[in-house]
DNA sequence: CTCAGATCCTGTGCGC
DNA sequence: TGCGCACAGGATCTGA
């Protein structure tokens, strides 16, 4: 479901119910499942969290971090996780945040493959899942072609690989990486050592583009990703290649072509993606 | 070390 | 209508 830009549009949905209100919010409580999401919840960490009023929302790569005052709470939606405020339960809810102004924050994940962490703020440059994450394609401008060019080197893997990879640039995932390698006419299956570095900065621009669009249409909704207010995304009706095989590239009416690249569907134009 | 593939889950939609 | 299968936006582990 989520990528940067989905992860980005709920962040700042909580942003908006946690941090807006002009009287501090509180914790009052914390309730799990205990069902196993990709981590364990642990029971102890989550009362140490009671009482604690909420400071700040931030998003790091697809991870959103809500401050609180010694802690931090932190969640990955995975594939099918999301964040809303409703008072009755739903299947497949896995933390309920009961919220000083009588609200309840709820997040519900059927397939499990989220995260859902509490941890101290002292903490948080240690976190084992933040240490290895290359750099955001939107918040820093040491992202760019150069970068790209110098992470290619010795990799073998095919270029859509590369840029799904957290380690080398966070936040691009299977949509946005078909569509950033179609705006910039690079076939998906390139190797990354082969790519000249002209085509490194087309590519470093278009995942920045792909990705500042979609936040302001508000992300993609192909099947179930929703924002904290229930609302769908708007960017799936700008779609240029994903999920549209056998369609008629928007540009040169050529037939659309998809095949599983590691592991994941790619999509793209072979007239206008020429494999070097 | 690098890489491809399997794996963790549930829900949905398709063909038969 | 019902069943079985393929597939889905991610990250991590395994074994070659």
């Amino acid at each position: 479901m989520p990528e940067l830009p989905e992860v980005e549009i709920v962040k700042r949905g909580l942003e908006e119910i946690l941090v807006k209100p002009a009287a501090d919010i509180q914790i009052l409580k914390i309730q799990s499942s205990q069902k196993k999401l990709r981590n364990t919840i642990d029971a102890k960490s989550l009362r140490h969290v009671r009482g604690q009023t909420i400071r700040s929302l931030e998003r790091k790569a697809k991870y959103i971090i809500i401050e609180l005052e010694d802690h931090c709470l932190i969640s990955h939606l995975g594939m099918t996780g999301s964040w809303r405020r409703e008072m009755e339960p739903q299947l497949h809810d896995h933390v309920r945040i009961f919220l000083s102004n009588k609200q309840i924050l709820t997040y519900n994940d059927p397939r499990r493959f989220g995260i859902f962490d509490v941890i101290k703020k002292s903490q948080i440059n240690n976190y084992r899942r933040f240490v290895e994450l290359g750099p955001d394609p939107v918040l820093t401008p040491e992202f760019n072609g150069d970068y790209l060019l110098k992470v290619a080197e010795g990799r073998a893997v095919p270029i859509k690989s590369l840029i799904m990879n957290q380690q080398i640039v966070v936040g691009v995932g299977n949509i946005y990486a078909s569509e950033a390698l179609f705006l910039s006419g690079i076939h998906p299956l390139t190797p990354s050592t082969q790519l000249t570095r002209k085509q490194m900065n087309l590519l470093a621009a278009a995942i920045k583009e792909v990705l500042l669009d979609a936040i302001v249409c508000g992300g993609t909704t192909i099947s179930d990703f929703k924002h904290t207010s229930g609302s769908s995304g708007g960017f799936q009706n700008f779609l240029l290649v994903y999920g549209k095989s056998l369609e008629n590239c928007l540009f040169c009416q050529t037939v659309i072509q998809s095949q599983v690249i590691v592991g994941r569907n790619s999509f793209w134009c072979p007239e206008c993606q020429t494999l070097m």
